[in-house]
DNA sequence: CCGTATCCTGCCTGATACTG
DNA sequence: CAGTATCAGGCAGGATACGG
């Protein structure tokens, strides 16, 4: 067994010291989890690849993947040619969030499946 | 197997009508998760406990439980006493998103495991 | 005890322009 | 192509005070 985070039990979850609390932390905002998920699917992804995925500014793109990188969770790849070409792609840690995109993802499936009518927005 | 949701491409992950973009959608916001996490480890939980847990405002709790609510995830049961009780629940769907959140706080420990430092903050 | 009502800050978006 | 810069505007989120 590995050696498990203790929880002070103080301020619980919220606590990046605990497992849930640091995985939290980690994708918190509202694109880490999107970028992630496009990285897994494609493997390895260009900037405008995945802002024409996800539809993202700019501003926020280039935030999200540097604190992703910063979690170590990105590795970044520049290609000195002409046209300039940079790759994303997840780095071990990364790409070890896959099981939970997954089982989120069946959830997701689940919710649609069991709810009859589509939200129109 | 259950009816697959077809994705149109257009927009891909985003969209709600995919079971990711819906799964996406439905814990969007800073504080779905953490509450959902309380709720599952406690059962059921009153206001002031889930509150006194995760260190949140009145107003994002009681925002975060609603849009909750909405989606059937969490239910509501009010007790008619002196002092006043509400209990707060996870549906069948609300349960159902305990498998990704145990696949996410692996993933966490992951982090923890893998990383010597401790943040600071 | 369980919330609602304000006010305020900072994230996020959208558009547009500009650099290596 | 892969960003950085800026400005305007909206909306999520936080702090505090008040009400049922």
């Amino acid at each position: 067994m590995s050696k498990h985070v203790e929880n002070t039990g103080t301020d619980g979850i919220t606590s990046p010291t605990c497992a849930m609390g640091y995985a939290f932390k980690a994708i918190e905002g509202k694109w880490k989890l999107p970028v992630m998920y496009v990285l897994s699917e494609r493997g390895a992804a260009r900037y405008n690849e995945i802002k024409r995925e996800l539809g993202i500014t700019n501003m926020m793109l280039t935030n999200t993947l540097r604190d992703l990188e910063e979690y170590g969770l990105v590795n970044r790849t520049q290609y000195n040619e002409v046209p300039p070409r940079v790759e994303y792609s997840l780095t071990s840690n990364g790409y070890a969030i896959i099981p939970a995109l997954k089982e989120f993802e069946k959830w997701g499936q689940l919710l649609l499946d069991t709810k009859e009518d589509v939200i129109q927005d």
